[in-house]
DNA sequence: GTGGTCTAGACCACT
DNA sequence: GTGGTCTAGACCACG
């Protein structure tokens, strides 16, 4: 369900949110599905729980998740929207990569091209 | 001639890296061109020179200038084009990112809008 | 398990990774192995641990070991192959060596004598 | 009469020390004969009239070269006898990469192969 | 003046 | 506990 890369410079708990955020907006993880518990999520990924607390802390402290102590943890209800919102930081990741290129002197088209390529559109050149 | 910001995450060192590629890729900075010494540009720049020493060993590795011990540190003849290839996976990072976009269900127009933003291209919206 | 010395000409951080890689080598340290933490060796051979973390830094960079933050430091899977093949360039300054022995008019048997002894080879003369 | 280079890790003086050496080993400098004055030396190479003081300092100091003040410099008689006792030096340092080798696991007869290899000896496999 | 190395000690984030 | 980054300041060799 998760991958997780240990020697990479992203922190594990920000992996887990990440993708976290991603099945929930990809929609496998709906609204009022239980997350797996830090328990069992942790020896399955060998990650140590406290990582996972810190990760699952975040998704609640950003209203995605939330706790019911005994019961276990489920996606709240507007976490889909939010998400969503949540898209306009990576659309600032691009516009600030894209500045980089711009500066660089690499063509525009170039760049549209990466973006196309990755919404799976074919390129004719 | 170095813009640093000292409160982002991404490290001193690496702004350093960043940007010196980045005048030699838009070619304020030519081949041959003598890079500024360490204590100056600390002085300049309120950095410590190792913070700079280690970034410049950084550029040296990557081929991009080498030091004559005691004359002081130039851009290499094949700076120029070696900025060029790593242009390459900076395509390959907004392809990344586009990507999870997509299976977020964003709209391909405004990633694209995100890119020609960065291009200083006007948006009608 | 690392010797230093401190007042001959090759930094030590040179030497550092030099003698890692020997371990490496001999196979003292094998794939998957974790090497001393900073800190520990840092007092250990009362070494700074900025020294250290420099020549770490350099091996990782050379592929033989990775960091898994906040767990230490790793040998990699390939680092006993990738040492193989660094001893190429050991052989190529040996050969340099030799031809200016050579050029100087020194009979072969001494420069052979020399690896011999390397090896533990008595010397009959 | 010099090859320099000015971005290597060994110092330009030490170079021209190394081949003036080499130049009076293979027996093209011969005792007696003038070396190129500073002045001349320093535009033909581009170096600083300094660095080559220093190494011609160090020349006369292992008693390889004489200066007479107004009439230039020169190899004094035992030179040959001298450079060849400087042999043993290099001789160490082959002894040293050799154990190395060794440590590492390598076979003797591919070291020795090196050094055969110098002395443009056929290689039989 | 230049680059290179080192020490001492601090702070931060991650596990 | 781990690694990573940074500062302050020192020393050396080279040109």
């Amino acid at each position: 369900m998760f991958q997780i890369d240990r020697f990479g410079r992203t922190p594990i708990y920000e992996q887990i949110i990440d993708q976290t955020q991603r099945l929930i907006a990809s929609g496998i993880l709906k609204e009022g599905d239980q997350l797996p518990s830090v328990r069992v999520l942790s020896q399955e990924l060998s990650v140590n729980p406290n990582t996972l607390q810190k990760a699952y802390s975040e998704l609640e402290r950003r209203g995605l998740c939330v706790s019911a102590p005994g019961n276990g943890r489920f996606v709240t209800a507007g976490a889909f929207k939010l998400v969503g919102e949540g898209l306009k930081e990576k659309l600032e990741e691009i516009r600030h990569i894209a500045e980089e290129l711009c500066a660089a002197g690499l063509p525009v088209e170039q760049a549209l091209d990466a973006v196309n390529a990755a919404y799976g559109k074919e390129i004719v050149s």
